[in-house]
DNA sequence: TTTTTAGTTCTTGTGTTAGAGAACTAAAAA
DNA sequence: TTTTTAGTTCTCTAACACAAGAACTAAAAA
């Protein structure tokens, strides 16, 4: 059974600028390229489920690197699949949703940061007033920020 | 003129350990190990200042490490140096202050993300009602959260 | 003038990452 | 039973980052 060209995932110029750009920021917050055109491609285009195959064919990515893009993308939980009754493959969609979510866990990451300053001011010598003020404000900032910035993910959907 | 040993930056045990974990943070804000390291020393020592040599010899670091990291934290504005009366070195500090300036700039980075988003957004078949209301919403949650965040920072030191 | 100081720049080695391609696997179809 | 599908895993290579050490430089000291 040969497949018939069907020119359905065809991307637009438009569209594959957009994924190179999403791509080069989703690089920066720490994906790698594959990764990033994949999620990309997924956030972008207008068909919106995609298969392995597909992606590979509209990326050209080796099944190694697609392989490896979709899991990574999988255990991010940036991207979800579902199946087809009677199909083995997946098709995987882009998760709009828990933006929300990743934000809370980014500001944990501040957390434990924050955590790390508040021991080095803990052990500093009181001689240098100074220095160990400013280090107290600025843990002060960073506690006020993060208990803020929570609030103002709560408050949305109900403002 | 030969050196004595004086023993003066010595660290302890607990600020050892203190600059590692710093440092291991900070290297997942994307500075090199060595950068890190350097930032780290700067925030937990209780001496304030150190030359270039200094800095060598308390992290066992080579000249041209030495050198790069603290040019990169300079570029990045992480520390900056003084000068003392007929001397030729430098005595390089932390920063502390100037977060707030950095957050902000932390945000800018999210702006730019958003501004890619609303173009993908605007450039999408009419057909995907649900998805782009999904994108729609969470580009208007990242606007709101981009500007109350800006105002957090901006009340901090004033309430 | 020569030497020392305070670095910077260049060269080289090492380790890590990303991804291609091939080999492999497990389930379903033929 | 053999083949196809839908992937995963392994091997290998190219590219790159980090840092050591040597060579270099410009200003100050001797």
């Amino acid at each position: 059974m040969h497949r018939i060209c069907t020119m359905k995932n065809q991307l637009n110029k438009k569209q594959e600028e957009l994924i190179e750009r999403y791509g080069v920021i989703q690089e920066q917050f720490g994906l790698s390229p594959a990764a990033a055109r994949v999620n990309g491609l997924l956030t972008v285009a207008d068909q919106l489920e995609f298969t392995f195959d597909e992606i590979r064919d509209v990326l050209s990515l080796s099944k190694s690197a697609t392989s490896n893009a979709i899991n990574t993308l999988l255990t991010l939980d940036y991207i979800g699949y579902r199946t087809k009754m009677g199909e083995r493959k997946r098709y995987f969609y882009s998760k709009l949703d828990q933006w929300k979510d990743k934000m809370e866990k980014g500001l944990n990451r501040y957390q434990e940061y924050n955590k790390t300053m508040k021991e080095i001011l803990a052990q500093r010598t009181p001689e240098t007033t100074d220095y160990n003020n400013k280090l107290e404000e600025l843990t002060q900032f960073m506690d006020y920020y993060m208990q803020e910035a929570q609030q103002i993910i709560k408050n949305w959907g109900n403002l």
